[in-house]
RNA sequence: GCCUAGGUGGUGGAACUGGUAGACACGCAGGACUUAAAAUCCUGUUCCCGUUAAGGGAGUGCGGGUUCGAUUCCCGCCCUAGGUACCA
């Protein structure tokens, strides 16, 4: 028989789901490794052949690891709380619920097919009651806990009130909104509950802030700033605006250090490190202020406080506060006008206009903190009200900002260092001795900044500061398909439910959208408030709730007593790969660092960061085809379509054509007769008798029939086909077209395989003979590649190397048991079924290759033998040497000079220099 | 602008710490088997010159440099993709 991919991979795929193959032990001698998947949200439209790139190359090194003997824990669910199920809904009345499980079953049908490795009895659901009622539950550990800054760490609420109890607000350092109250012990007590809660609120890991958001009227809920683009939904295409509104907030700001030092322990890749620095955008500098007459001041930002004896004015974001009370009479109208004009801009322009110089002028004048001469106070919409304090300070010799607007505005340039050239633009270098600089003349960078610290410290007019760009994330959403966040309100304060009284269940209401008075659509629920009497919060969960700790509920996905079991927990640790897509760099990726680190500090795990290794698996683009529609004279579209090498010589459109019906770019002209109806009598020109179509690279879309299912690849060519050439495309972590062009190559491939241990009558034929020192050779070489391979995930290129191997073998007719035994361990990660069924064939326990040894590669089978290897004389390629010659170097030379063959190369001239590369000459120079 | 990754045949891509550039695969061309087709196998395939050939020359985005030797390292520039943005 044929290699018959079908019979084969469905046999084997019901025989691992029937016997649990993959299931993972709870606990083992053998050494833990956790393989994770980015879980995905079960969408409509099902997966394409891009969505199983990463899932392939994690189950080829989740099976590598359980060869290399390691207890590997590799876990597949869904993120299935989101908006399309809930768009969804309100379009056509179908619960959410009932989409997600439809679409759940259709996921799990196309991932089965591909044959992956996955304990399934693991599996979890963001949006099952068993799944979030543990969100929940660390929603109420957030709500309960407090970061103290002297023990850098969350610590239980509790403590907080004991030193309100003893000691009041007097020598708390804790992440706390900016307004928290000062209080002595005496009042703490004195407060009423209501206060207390009130004040307690400020300093909650999770707490309710009024904030400002991204409202859309249209879908009735808040947005993320990423779900917004360009001022409109990016779902739909609503307008958005800016609305404030009493928020559910989580302060990861008080963990951005950690968040920031924890990216040096982790092997991440470079661009996503990068991506998590630039988002949490640490400036150390100092804050300064520059009083006003008769009192208060404006307080700036500076990352150069040495600077300061260079500032010429003050510019304040347009929207700052002060700028109303600052603008004087004769500037107002001027004002008033540049304001409207700023407001107006959309983001958009602003960003786009970074070249226009604009600024006006307020009237006014602030004290500089040290020398105490006046400062023009001006705005500018290149100030940023969000960022900072709206305020800097203007330094035109060493900001280029400055220094343009300085030039445009006539406004005096200081130059403040013996080493700075401002002739043309600003000079922002830290290594002249100052100059113009009161008291820190003559000094160095290192010496000035401590000492205008002191100063400013000494008189209460600055200090050093730290500023971040990261701000604390915005956690309800009004919305009905997620979390309900597990929290009553009484008298207007926010109580967190009873523990036992966990999951809160996802009400049912009559619609999906707001109420009529504009309250979320939980608001509708009929009768659903606590203990009969108390409203239950009405916003729930954002989409990356459910995502922030899911790697934890795998280790234990059934335990009902809490998220995972202290023993699952010590045991598994956190995860060692963790395969996904870099879109999730400054959102997913940053919330579960910050929720593992809140666990931690609680004292529920011992891992600082979650993931250890992450590698970025690159988009599959859609590769669409094109056809060449003729057009008329009236420029009206013919039924004559043109390849694409005449399409010159006519006037034609092209259009996109499914890409089901081309083969290697050419046009199967039958099938396109029925892809649409008025195409039945469609006429082709063709060249060589074939219909050649365009090609473009576009994001795979229905609409542009470019998607390709896997199941359609899988029916055709089979699971490991479609395995080993997602690999074969290209290195994992590069974007690339999908085109099927090459995958005739890797089915051969594996033809071949099965054709090299079966006779011409399709019977099973191995022999027992002790294989041959080539044999040898071709099988030990694929063993080390493959192993250096998938160590560095270079998945691609032994997806070559394989074709190598058995190219050799196939030359040598080699059917030997022992060759094959070992190749099939070496292949499984990659075919899994094709080798399963092999090693049975050979006599091996079925669903056991798990269970062997990986063959440990014997570098002896690889040296190289007598033949002739190449030496160049002064770089260029000359001759071949015979390997007899590979002595040391002093024989070497000797040979060298009495060989004839070499001294013709050599012309007679002498030897100056042998260059050896690992015991062999590579290079003579004469 | 800044950060990151990359630029190699007709195509996808290989070359791991500098050591015969183009592995492997697709495609294409020619051939074998076959009544024929499919399947399979063999040969060729970077470009240019050379009648096939022997042989020679150029060649990894561009221009320099280091080295006996550079796709690889260094400097400058161009282009592409992703991220970010008047961040003080």
């Amino acid at each position: 028989m044929d290699y018959n991919h079908r019979s084969i991979e469905q046999k084997w795929q019901k025989f691992w789901a029937e016997n649990q193959t993959f299931k993972t032990a709870e606990s083992t001698d053998k050494p833990k490794y956790y393989v994770l998947d980015m879980f995905p949200y079960p969408s409509g439209a099902g997966l394409h052949v891009g969505h199983p790139l990463g899932y392939i190359a994690s189950d080829i090194f989740s099976r590598y690891k359980r060869l290399k003997g390691f207890n590997v824990l590799h876990p597949m669910g869904y993120d299935s709380f989101g908006l399309p199920a809930e768009q969804y809904a309100i379009q056509t009345g179908q619960h959410p619920a009932i989409t997600t499980e439809v679409n759940i079953n259709r996921y799990r049908e196309q991932l089965d097919n591909i044959g992956f490795s996955y304990d399934w009895s693991r599996e979890v659901r963001t949006s099952n009651p068993d799944y979030y009622r543990w969100t929940q539950w660390i929603f109420m550990q957030l709500f309960n806990s407090w970061y103290n800054k002297d023990a850098d760490k969350a610590e239980s609420i509790d403590t907080l009130i004991d030193k309100f109890n003893s000691f009041g607000s007097q020598g708390i350092n804790a992440e706390s909104d900016e307004d928290v109250s000062v209080f002595f012990a005496a009042d703490w007590k004195a407060f009423s509950e209501e206060e207390q809660q009130r004040e307690l609120l400020k300093y909650r890991l999770a707490y309710l802030r009024e904030s400002t958001v991204n409202w859309c009227a249209a879908l009735g809920t808040v947005l993320a700033n990423d779900e917004v683009i360009n001022g409109v939904s990016e779902r739909g295409g609503y307008p958005v605006e800016q609305k404030k509104m009493m928020q559910w907030s989580m302060r990861i700001t008080a963990y951005a250090d950690r968040l920031l030092s924890g990216l040096d322990s982790v092997d991440w890749p470079e661009p996503l490190v990068e991506m998590q620095r630039n988002w949490i955008g640490k400036s150390i500098g100092a804050s300064v202020i520059f009083p006003l007459t008769p009192k208060g001041g404006i307080e700036v930002f500076t990352t150069r406080v040495d600077t300061l004896f260079g500032v010429s004015f003050v510019v304040l974001a347009p929207e700052h506060e002060l700028v109303e009370a600052l603008t004087t009479d004769e500037q107002r109208a001027a004002v008033e006008s540049y304001i409207e004009k700023t407001a107006k801009k959309s983001e958009l322009d602003r960003m786009a206009d970074t070249k226009t110089v604009s600024g006006v002028f307020t009237g006014s004048y602030a004290k500089h903190p040290i020398t105490g001469d006046d400062v023009q106070i001006w705005i500018a919409d290149y100030v940023l009200a969000g960022y900072g304090t709206g305020a800097v300070m203007a330094v035109p010799s060493g900001d280029q900002r400055d220094y343009v607007f300085a030039k445009h505005f006539n406004l005096p340039i200081i130059p403040i260092s013996d080493s700075q050239n401002i002739e043309e633009q600003a000079d922002p270098n830290k290594d002249g001795k100052y100059i113009n600089s009161d008291f820190i003349n003559g000094m160095t960078y290192k010496e000035a900044v401590p000492a205008l610290v002191a100063k400013l410290e000494e008189l209460k007019l600055g200090k050093a500061k730290v500023n971040f760009r990261m701000r604390d994330a915005i956690f309800g959403r009004q919305r009905y398909w997620g979390e309900p966040v597990p929290v009553y309100f009484k008298s207007g304060i926010p109580y967190l439910i009873k523990e036992e009284e966990l999951p809160l269940l996802l009400p049912e209401v009559d619609k999906y959208l707001p109420t009529e008075t504009g309250e979320p659509p939980l608001g509708r629920a009929e009768g659903w408030k606590y203990q009969d009497q108390y409203e239950y919060e009405l916003s729930t969960m954002p989409g990356w709730a459910g995502s922030s700790w899911y790697w934890f509920r795998y280790m234990d996905s059934q335990n009902q007593d809490i998220f995972a079991s202290k023993e699952a927990v010590d045991y598994w640790k956190a995860v060692d790969l963790y395969i996904g897509g870099s879109e999730h760099a400054t959102g997913h990726l940053l919330y579960s660092r910050f929720w593992n680190k809140v666990l931690k500090d609680l004292g529920f795990h011992q891992e600082e960061e979650p993931f250890k290794k992450l590698i970025n698996q690159g988009m599959i683009q859609g590769r669409s085809n094109f056809v060449y529609r003729v057009l008329d004279d009236e420029g009206k579209g013919t039924n004559q379509f043109v390849s694409l090498g005449l399409k010159d010589q006519y006037n034609c459109i092209p259009l996109h054509v499914d890409v089901n019906i081309v083969y290697n770019d050419v046009l199967d002209t039958e099938k396109f007769k029925t892809f649409r109806p008025d195409f039945a009598d469609a006429e082709f020109i063709l060249e060589n008798g074939k219909y050649i179509c365009g090609t473009e690279v576009e994001k795979m879309s229905k609409s542009k029939f470019n998607v390709v299912n896997p199941d359609d690849i899988i029916e055709t060519y089979g699971a490991d086909t479609l395995r080993l050439y997602e690999m074969f495309l290209g290195p994992l972590e590069q974007a690339k077209p999908w085109n099927t062009n090459g995958i005739e190559g890797v089915y051969k491939f594996l033809r071949k395989v099965w054709r090299l241990f079966h006779d011409a009558e399709g019977n099973f034929n191995v022999s027992e003979e002790e294989p041959t020192k080539a044999e040898y050779k071709a099988l030990h070489k694929i063993i080390k590649k493959v192993e250096d391979d998938i160590e560095r995930f270079s998945f691609n290129t032994s997806v070559s190397a394989f074709m190598i191997c058995v190219n050799e073998l196939t030359e040598l007719r080699c059917n030997k048991r022992q060759i094959l035994q070992d190749l099939i361990i070496v292949l499984e990660p990659y075919a899994p079924h094709i080798t399963e069924e092999l090693w049975t064939l050979l006599g091996n326990e079925a669903g056991a290759i798990s269970y062997a040894t990986y063959p440990i590669f014997n570098p002896e089978y690889l040296v190289e033998s007598e033949f002739a290897y190449p030496v160049s004389i002064n770089g260029k390629m000359k001759m071949n040497l015979p390997l007899a010659l590979d002595l040391d170097a002093k024989a070497v030379e000797e040979i060298v000079i009495g060989n004839t063959d070499v001294q013709r190369y050599l012309d007679g001239k002498a030897v100056k220099k042998l260059i050896f590369v690992k015991g062999k000459i590579i290079n003579i120079v004469v």
